[in-house]
DNA sequence: GCTAAGTTGACCAATTTAGTCAACAATCTC
DNA sequence: GAGATTGTTGACTAAATTGGTCAACTTAGC
């Protein structure tokens, strides 16, 4: 049941790329270099989030890549959906009719229960969403080395 | 985020273990013969549940296996945590130390979120839910089997 | 001591994962 | 329009995981 790097890395740049909303063109290279992906390897989480409408590319000096749709708009389960494909725990969720066990299969029922609880959790998260908890918990962050640059300034223990 | 056979075989075993609970020792060859899982395999998948605690077992005629808590007691999760090590998305939500992006990293709260709401609906369930489950639906089937043969007798059309 | 069970460890083929590399296509700058 | 810069695509591969099988062994009942 884990996510596969495909979903991992490929959520990371499209965060990447809401962080940097409004600001035109993002090249890959960037992004690759930010997020420590490999530019290879991400040309090829590019590729699916292209396919599925939700960034577009020009190539070229100057090029790069930029969400097609406000950062609010894009749902994570959208993102998944397109990186790693279907989330369900289990195949015969998905196409029920391919097995016939489906009417009889109580086991079944308990993985359909659990997709649609990671659905409902990946449905109700924007990027937008994650843009905000990344601003607030780099906020924190700056707070806490404030205080304890100022603590070192005063004399503070060596601890 | 695929559950293995792992997973599934052995939970379908438990689930059969329990709709047979109060009747002493099961062999491992009729699960095997009932679920269908070859029975080397399943041998396999049992060995974690007698490590957890979840079954006993006897060697030599007359031997087998059998649930060592009621079926009532036996939550989901810890049938899956059993067979499939932990259900968390991603590894650093199981040891966060290991991982110093854990406290810069906003992608991995929402893993970390989507993992507890699958242990929400695992823990929820136990062995014994399954159970009534599956006779429901064993009442259910019965019941449109007869009501298919009572109108085929009436002389029903014939689609 | 024979037979019917479960136990364990070695082994294996197929698939998936996580990439790399090279050739190519488009675009901009000069 | 030449060349540099960027994205695109497909082929390829090493490593890990999955989904098993097989054989040797242990234990318990008759």
């Amino acid at each position: 049941m884990k996510l596969s790097t495909k979903g991992r890395y490929g959520t990371r740049a499209l965060l990447d790329l809401a962080l940097h909303w409004g600001e035109g063109l993002v090249p890959l290279k960037d992004i690759a270099q930010r997020q420590e992906i490999s530019l290879p390897y991400l040309e090829h989480l590019i590729a699916p989030l292209i396919a599925g409408g939700l960034i577009r590319s020009t190539r070229g000096p100057q090029g790069g890549v930029s969400l097609l749709k406000r950062p609010e708009e894009i749902k994570l389960n959208e993102v998944i959906q397109l990186l790693e494909g279907s989330i369900a725990p289990v195949k015969c969720v998905d196409n029920p009719e391919a097995y016939p066990c489906s009417d009889l299969c109580v086991t079944r029922d308990i993985w359909d229960e659990v997709g649609k609880a990671i659905d409902r959790v990946l449905e109700s998260t924007t990027l937008q969403d994650l843009v905000e908890r990344q601003r607030q918990k780099w906020n924190l962050n700056r707070l806490k080395d404030h205080r304890k640059t100022m603590h070192q300034r005063r004399g503070g223990d060596n601890l």
